[in-house]
RNA sequence: UGCCCGAUGGUGUAAUUGGCAACACGUCUGACUCUGGAUCAGAAGAGUUUAGGUUCGAGACCUAAUCGGGCAACCA
């Protein structure tokens, strides 16, 4: 097995991005008694996606390098659209792209009890209060970014009939919305967010974990950073839109903590990846609409669709690494992310034949009814990758792609009175082809000459071409699904007034049936990645069953002649 | 009209007590090749948003402006 990735990047010489300079400095200082310890916090009401494979990779890669840890916990504080179908699905796409979180996942729900008990403390020293008010009052007074907030009238009351009223809240005595509990820190300050924040609203709903116990829930504001607190967190990594709730997350535990240890926010920008979107909201559309088959259709930039799609762990961390981290807007050449694919995969995978758009060709002086068996090599990147047999004969099937009949000027592929190299085999001459009743050609006709065997045949030719085949007769069938960019819009979702989905690739997927492999493909299992000699990466789909392989192709192989053939 | 954050080749990220802008992807040459893949060699492409200031010296520090992003869920 070739090496991975990851060693061909010496950590010694790298910098250091912004984050492991902070780190590095707190270390210095021996904050925290020099721990470092991470968390990557999803809420389980969506599939993980690139831009969380980006925070999954900081967040571990940090614990990793400064030998400290890493938590899995579950931001599970609203239980209207969270569910255990998607705590199972982050932890195995976690697990999948190659990380182990520290003990047993946490959840923000395990915290309910000390969270209420610490809201409690808060009313009693004057810091938090009941507002009876409803939504749309207290979203007036809160103001605008240019005009501060008034105080509601409930700000004021006495300590015992805010207990009282909390109290009730959680006993489950008063409907839906009819109120919360605020902090009181400053309805005037330039930050929206130190306005009251609400802390707990009401919410008669049932809790993926703890069930009908609890009428109230905490917000996430309130939540966070006490969680990392009880988690003895050290560096609380999150994206840049969380910046302005970082004085919050101060105050909470500034109000209610008296150790000297602390954990620290810190905020990176999100990835963005041209032609594609990444809110949750906008994929769900996409598998909503069935525009897409699923959470994990090979198009979507999912965890579980890149999976499918036949990405590997290490070319997405290895992708993760090369995108590095900051604070600025970022846009990502999506090409960066294919282009670290091809580099593992081209390591990895063996090399098969397979004619994907086939085209007969026959091989008029070669003896009727015999085959013979010529050797291939698997992986010319791995010397240990071994040789297979695979058949030839007279009739083979070619791509149609490489046969034309009035072939422009560098067409290095065969054409009427052209020689190629058939690979692994023999060089070919075509003499001439038939055509279909719509003038397309049908089938080529060829000659060839035994003493230019690949390998052990005393003649060996000059030739420019060299094409892929499969031997008729024992080729099998299968199905090969080729995958475009969803998006046709290098920003589909950055468009005021227009829908992303008025951008759709209408190519994004098209279905080859009746492609031809190599029989030793016969026996290739669900999620099975080859290279399909000169057009490009390939996984078993599980949609394949044993009479009916179905192929998606991963990513193209680099296309020059393409490149070429356009101008 | 407030507050917070950011600004370095086409894209992304570097430049660590201030010392003549580096790496990756992409692009373009060429070599090699039984994958028009891979590999190898090389090139072009930024003088760091602008204007002042500090300094022998500024991408880095200070000030202002400009541009971009974020902030007014009982979402996270």
């Amino acid at each position: 097995m070739a090496n991975t990735i990851e060693d061909a990047l010496p950590e010694e010489k790298r910098s250091l991005n912004f984050i492991e300079s902070i780190i590095e400095e707190d270390l210095s200082v021996n904050k925290n008694d020099s721990r470092v310890h991470t968390r990557f916090p999803p809420e389980p009401n969506g599939y993980l996606h690139i831009g969380h494979a980006k925070s999954i990779c900081l967040n571990f890669g940090m614990a990793e390098k400064y030998q400290g840890k890493c938590n899995l916990r579950f931001d599970d504080t609203n239980p209207e659209k969270e569910d255990t179908e998607y705590v199972d699905s982050i932890m195995e796409d976690v697990q999948w792209l190659g990380f182990q979180w520290d003990k047993e996942p946490y959840y923000a729900s395990d915290y309910f009890e000390q969270l209420y008990d610490w809201a409690v403390l808060l009313i009693r020293k004057g810091l938090a209060y009941v507002d009876d008010q409803p939504q749309e009052v207290i979203s007036q007074q809160r103001g605008t970014p240019t005009r501060p907030g008034t105080e509601s009238p409930f700000r004021n009351r006495s300590i015992e009939e805010n207990l009282d009223l909390f109290e009730r809240m959680k006993n489950g005595e008063f409907p839906n919305g009819s109120r919360v509990l605020r902090a009181k820190i400053d309805m005037t300050s330039p930050n929206m967010h130190m306005r009251d924040p609400v802390m707990y609203r009401i919410l008669h709903a049932e809790h993926h974990r703890t069930g009908d116990q609890w009428k109230i829930y905490p917000m996430y504001d309130y939540a966070h950073g006490q969680s990392d607190y009880l988690e003895g967190i050290t560096h609380s990594l999150c994206t840049l839109e969380f910046e302005v709730h970082r004085p919050l997350y101060d105050w909470f535990l500034d109000q209610l903590i008296e150790t000297s240890y602390r954990p620290r926010q810190i905020e990176f920008a999100r990835l963005n990846l041209s032609y594609t979107v990444m809110s949750k909201r906008k994929l769900l559309e996409l598998v909503k609409n069935k525009i897409v088959s699923g959470w994990d259709d090979p198009r979507m930039p999912t965890i579980a669709g890149l999976r499918r799609r036949g990405y590997t762990p290490a070319s997405i961390r290895a992708f993760a690494d090369r995108i590095g981290v900051a604070k600025r807007d970022n846009v990502i050449d999506v090409g960066l992310l294919e282009f670290s694919v091809r580099e593992d995969l081209n390591k990895i995978t063996n090399r098969v034949m397979a004619v994907i758009d086939p085209l007969r060709l026959v091989i008029t002086n070669y003896p009727e009814g015999t085959t013979e068996w010529v050797e291939l090599e698997n992986n010319p990147e791995d010397p240990a990758g071994g040789t297979r047999q695979v058949p030839f004969g007279r009739e083979l099937f070619i791509e149609k792609d490489d046969f034309m009949a009035d072939p422009p000027h560098k067409y290095f592929r065969l054409a009427p009175g052209k020689e190629v190299r058939l690979k692994g085999a023999y060089v070919i001459h075509c003499e001439n082809f038939d055509t279909d009743i719509h003038g397309n050609p049908a089938t080529i006709y060829c000659t060839y000459d035994v003493d230019t065997k690949s390998g052990s045949g005393p003649k060996q030719p000059k030739v420019k071409g060299t094409l892929h085949w499969v031997e008729a007769s024992q080729a099998i069938d299968a199905e090969v699904r080729l995958y475009d960019r969803l998006f046709m819009d290098e920003d589909p979702a950055g468009h005021k007034d227009r829908d992303p989905l008025e951008f759709l690739n209408p190519d994004s997927l098209k279905v080859l049936r009746g492609c031809k492999l190599e029989p030793a493909l016969k026996s290739a299992k669900t999620g099975e990645k080859f290279q399909f000699q000169r057009i490009g990466y390939f996984c078993v789909d599980k949609d394949s069953q044993s009479e009916a392989l179905v192929f998606n192709r991963t990513v193209s192989l680099k296309d020059n002649w393409a490149k070429v053939s356009a101008k």
